[in-house]
DNA sequence: ATGCACCTTGTAGTAACTACAAGGTCAAGC
DNA sequence: GCTTGACCTTGTAGTTACTACAAGGTGCAT
């Protein structure tokens, strides 16, 4: 597949996929003899995860840490342990504050089907105590 | 409360909450007699919020709007509805993503445990099919 | 043989910060 | 009373993660 169909098929610029083959986090594929880049599933694989972590908030250094987890079949558990448990931490407190941010648009939608406006309550959803 | 405080309590520095101010997503808030920026507990809330959703990876303008939704207390239920749903819609793809992710993260872990390597399938557990 | 998708390198624009400089005010501590 | 640190302003410039476009070239289908 080349770099135009790989671009429609996930929703992103070839001009894109090429800076993330600059920045080393997507492999440069194989050539056809036109020396057109030539991708397959993997790759496409490869790429929604990259473009679904962006969505969540992931930083591009998060996710070259996540895909190295990926990556490097030969590495040692304990290393691997150490960064998936503190990759699931912030997975945990991301979909925590997304859960309480669901509640409340959940509840304004609902107090809408009754015609009652009902106060806004979404701020306080996200605006729990502070942690960096 | 001072903008040195709340940016220490917040964990969103100083000339970030008065880019913030810049934007229009922070109201300018009253000032002391010395001219200093001075903040309640309210400007707390909506600056945590605006930082979460921000890692969250909700755009400013996203967050505009979901703060719209907080602000419009005088709004038409109707559009209300329509715009709570449309973010709903976003945040229950974002905490399906992330579980995903933690699912996977926590298999990961789990094998560890056993000393088991095992494969890593984190690229599967967001390479679902892609729609923007 | 025309047009479109691809190739390269390079520059520049965008969003959302982040940093720092210059020049000034305010107030607490020595 | 004077220094020090936190604040004020305006302005410029750097960072990350793209996004766009230009110039000049290749491959290939109609």
């Amino acid at each position: 597949m080349r770099i135009g169909q790989l671009a429609r098929i996930t929703g992103v610029k070839s001009e894109t996929i090429r800076f993330y083959e600059r920045e080393g986090i997507l492999a440069a594929p194989p050539r056809t003899q036109a020396n057109y880049r030539d991708y397959g599933p993997a790759e496409e694989a490869r790429l929604n995860f990259i473009r679904r972590a962006r969505d969540l908030g992931f930083s591009m250094a998060r996710i070259r840490e996540l895909l190295d987890l990926s990556d490097d079949a030969d590495r040692s558990c304990a290393g691997i342990d150490a960064l998936a448990r503190s990759h699931l931490g912030e997975v945990e407190r991301k979909i925590a504050s997304l859960e309480a941010l669901r509640t409340e648009l959940g509840r304004m939608i609902a107090a809408c089907e009754q015609d009652t406006v009902g106060d806004c309550r979404i701020i306080d959803a996200l605006a729990g105590t502070a942690e960096p």
